[in-house]
DNA sequence: GCCAACGTTGGC
DNA sequence: GCCAACGTTGGC
C-alpha cells in the first residue's frame, strides 16, 4: 500500500515537538487520543512508514512545526486503563481495548512553522479537513500534494 | 476568557 | 431512537 499522510494535533502545553525531539531516538507513543472518528483512523487506516505532520494548537498562532513517521502499528494506549493518567477512561475493558496509539519518530522540526493563517493563504490546501469549521478531529488525513506542499514550505 | 461547534450522555 | 443538556476542543 502507498505511503499515506496524516496531521495529529497537540498542545504544546501538553506535548510539544521540542519534547518528542527530546526523547531517544525522537521516538514517542502517541496516546491520548479520545474521539473514535480519530481512533478508527488510528486503529484501521494508520499503517508504519506514513508520514505524520505535527500541528500545534490552542496557541496563539496554531502551526504545523514538523513531520514525523509512523514506526509502529496501532497498539492499545495503556492510558486508558491507568487511574493516574488524565485520560484515564474508566469504561475501558482491557479485554477489549477502546483507545490506541501508534508509535512515531520524528523526522524534521520546520525552520518556519506554517501557521494556520498560512495554511488557509495557501493554493492548494482549501481542502484541508483541518481548516474545516469546527474542525476538532486530531488525526486527519492529509492528501500527498498538500503534505508536499505543507513540507516544501517548512523545511 | 469567550464562545461556536461538535461529540457524548442520559432521560424519556 | 430522539434530543436536550453537558463537556470539550480550539480559534480568536
Amino acid at each position: 500500500m502507498a505511503r499515506r499522510y496524516w496531521l495529529m494535533k497537540t498542545e504544546p502545553g501538553t506535548f510539544s515537538i521540542d519534547d518528542l525531539a527530546r526523547r531517544p531516538g525522537g521516538r514517542a507513543f502517541w496516546d491520548g487520543v479520545r474521539n473514535y472518528q480519530a481512533r478508527n483512523l488510528l486503529r484501521d487506516e494508520v499503517r508504519p512508514g506514513d508520514g505524520v505532520l505535527v500541528y500545534h494548537s490552542g496557541i496563539p498562532d496554531p502551526a504545523v512545526v514538523g513531520t514525523a513517521v509512523v514506526v509502529g502499528p496501532a497498539t492499545p494506549d495503556p492510558t486508558q486503563f491507568d487511574r493516574r493518567s488524565p485520560y484515564h477512561d474508566p469504561g475501558a475493558d482491557p479485554g477489549a481495548p477502546r483507545w490506541y496509539g501508534v508509535e512515531i519518530a520524528l523526522e524534521t522540526v520546520f525552520a518556519r512553522p506554517v501557521t494556520l493563517e498560512t495554511l488557509r493563504a495557501t493554493p492548494g490546501l482549501e481542502g484541508m479537513v483541518v481548516l474545516r469549521r469546527g474542525n476538532r478531529l486530531s488525526v486527519s488525513p492529509v492528501r500527498p500534494e498538500e503534505w508536499s506542499i505543507i513540507v516544501a514550505r517548512g523545511a
